[in-house]
DNA sequence: CCTATTGTTGACTAATTTAGTAGGTTATGT
DNA sequence: ACATAACCTACTAAATTAGTCAACAATAGG
């Protein structure tokens, strides 16, 4: 199992781009500056995200990115799986091969474990955590703090 | 978060010495022959469940490791924990100051899921694990592998 | 008392993964 | 044409895992 910035940073910047690309592409180097997170590490993980068919890139002026679908039809455990490869606390990845090909003394316990997660996070769309109060407090503090970016940029 | 090899060793040994310590104790070379996990390994992570106070050790020929507490009080989260340091998806350490000091965007997503695999983990006891039909087979059969290694062993 | 057994400790290491950099190439709106 | 932004590939520093190795401490049994 790894949960790791990898897959935190993806669901992020996802919530992000669903929060933000209601009518236009939104560009990779917003995202960036909102959250925080490499520019060049984004486009690391939009290239999976693209493959993966959840989001489409725009080029050239006024280009970014958008969402392939609907934000209520993308949840959260697909996001982790197309970066971060997949949910999964077995070694055997589910084999049951764990031990010498057959499978370990514990590894119901961690396909059950899997299960949990997966159902867990495969059960909440990016849709349903942009309602969340908490979300759009931290959203708008983002934008704030963004305009102050941009006004220092200008002045220097 | 982090549940790689560690913690699951350490629950699989746990387990193995659950199932066969009920009285006497059970040395470390016997559950790694079993378990195919590396001794030198296996001390490290008995060194840290024992300073968690969940097991025993005792020298000499004769010693080995016993459970300090029965196994319906040990769970499987304390496990996990006393060698894997913690259960936790957030990557602040659920303080919330993952961007700078405030919360990031999707904090609360973390938190909920690390609220949702600690209740899990924390269900399940030794005891409830060694009931299972599936546990006890895997058990047997290592058994078996076992003798086969001492009839070889002495063979040669 | 001697010796084999087993726990206990600490330092070291190879392999893997993460997180991030750097530098380029395409495509496109103005 | 030119600036903008996606897109792509190769490289790298730091961290972590999964061990190895070597020594020391306690103790049961002969």
């Amino acid at each position: 199992m790894r949960l790791t910035t990898k897959g935190r940073y993806a669901v992020t910047a996802m919530l992000d781009l669903a929060y933000h690309s209601k009518e236009n592409p939104i560009t990779l180097t917003d995202i960036a500056t909102r959250q925080t997170i490499s520019l060049s590490y984004l486009e690391q993980l939009f290239s999976r995200l693209r493959r993966a068919g959840m989001v489409q890139g725009v080029r050239g002026p006024g280009g970014g990115y958008t969402l392939s679908r609907d934000a209520s039809e993308i949840n959260i455990a697909e996001i982790i799986t197309a970066v971060d490869e997949k949910i999964d606390a077995t070694n055997c990845e589910g084999r049951g091969d764990c031990q010498d090909g057959l499978p370990c003394l514990t590894h119901d316990l961690w396909m059950g474990l899997s299960v949990q997660i997966r159902e867990y996070l495969t059960g909440i769309s990016l849709d349903e955590l942009l309602e969340k109060e908490y979300v759009q407090q931290v959203a708008e503090r983002q934008e704030h703090q963004m305009q102050d970016v941009i006004v220092i940029h200008n002045v220097a």
